[in-house]
DNA sequence: TTGGGCACTGTCAGATCTGACAGGTTGGGC
DNA sequence: GCCCAACCTGTCAGATCTGACAGTGCCCAA
């Protein structure tokens, strides 16, 4: 029933985004959650990461939910886990509002546990969890796993951070090959030595490289493989 | 008396290592705790930030305890927060073990919370916190605020890593700055249209920063700078 | 006052990269 | 069999960087 000591070696190994999701839902699942879902808030944009079934998904962003639901503008204010119905407690709903919930609810979502993760610089992310098997259970459950799960979204974030997301620029194998040499200081002609192929080649696959990440120079396009975790920067 | 939400805030603004250590002791002295210590194990090499008396740092370390000491080697089995106590109970010390122990006591460091965070790539750190002023509340106040502890260490966690280490190189706000721009995929003609100098100007400050960071491309530099927290990619 | 760190500038040769030209091979999917 | 993606190679002009030469001025601490 540990779930942290089977997610956390796991989650090491995961290859991609996906991996790492399917890991973070049997985890969930051994815990009585059905449905989960991750926002990260990132330099003003948003991302987001669920198994919330599509067409309930689809339905809320078509009609801009996300700016009325009465949890998301409360995340912020958050700093440690907490249910939905103890926040709502506190705030009336508005009629549409109310709808969202109730919509929500015939879905099996009808409460849950939001994990607020605060970042240096503004940014945040949220892990939501919902479609526990026994309402009545879940306040104690909460209340005795809290830690447990504040430990498995910061997890789950840390290394969901890692991954490259799924809107990441494709490079080839040998691009990346050539860049992370590049990282390391070598020039093209030495690149080409250690991975037996002409300088030519080498500036021709640094140079797509280069081009598939909208830069000018390697230095951009090093920054720029970084910054969408696809190479790590070593 | 809520820690968190006095440390998250100023944490953002904090400029260097020294300043979020500071933030943090004042949170924990709030919560009752007046020593700490943080343990970063990264890529093979560890590094301590403490206010633990320097005395006790320098004979702890130069007599080698952290080789024996009953609590750093059950770091890594342990995913949450754990009293040493509880721990303590669990193995038998060994004569040398209870002499450290005992050495600790009487300097007030008697009994603490460990908590451990793991990365991927098998880093973790290891914030611990002890001289808690009445020693019999401590079972009770670990119970009571557990998760606001963990979520005080990630946070203190994530703010440390982005900040620079004080063993980094230090490099001047020129060069800070031309290597900036360097990442945005700038040459050093342009540079020095972009901050009012000659483009030799540049190209000097970049090769200072570059013979610093001992790279032998301005790419090296970049990544040994990211590396080294000295510029955030971006 | 002297020394050192920092910022700044110039020139110049040679190495390296960038972006254009123009090709060829291999393997997998339709 | 054809197409396409990935991989590989060549040449060449012009831009850019690297590393050496040789200087100036400012400010602060010893």
């Amino acid at each position: 029933m540990d779930v942290l000591a089977t997610f956390l070696p796991s989650a090491r190994s995961a290859q991609n985004r996906q991996q790492l999701c399917d890991l973070l839902e049997r985890q969930l699942n051994k815990l009585g959650f059905n449905y989960w879902a991750y926002v990260e808030h990132s330099q003003g944009t948003q991302n987001l990461l669920t198994n919330y079934p599509a067409e309930w998904v689809s339905y809320y962003v078509s009609r801009d939910y996300e700016k009325i639901d009465p949890l998301t503008d409360k995340e912020l204010d958050h700093l440690l886990p907490y249910l939905w119905s103890d926040l709502l407690k506190t705030y009336p709903l508005t009629r549409t509002q109310q709808q969202i919930f109730d919509e929500a609810s015939s879905l099996g979502i009808s409460d849950g546990i939001a994990i607020p993760i605060h970042e240096p610089g503004g940014d945040y992310a949220c892990l939501t969890i919902s479609g526990f098997a026994d309402m009545r259970e879940l306040p104690r459950v909460f209340a005795s796993e809290k830690t447990e799960l504040y430990a498995l979204a910061t997890a789950f974030h840390i290394h969901i951070r890692q991954l490259p997301s799924q809107c990441a620029v494709a490079l080839t194998q040998r691009e990346r090959e050539c860049l992370k040499w590049v990282a390391q200081g070598k020039t093209s002609w030495r690149i080409g030595e250690l991975i037996n192929v002409s300088e030519r080649t080498v500036n021709f696959h640094i140079t797509n490289a280069m081009k598939k990440l909208g830069a000018k120079t390697r230095q951009q396009a090093l920054t720029n493989a970084v910054a969408q975790k696809i190479i790590t920067s070593l």
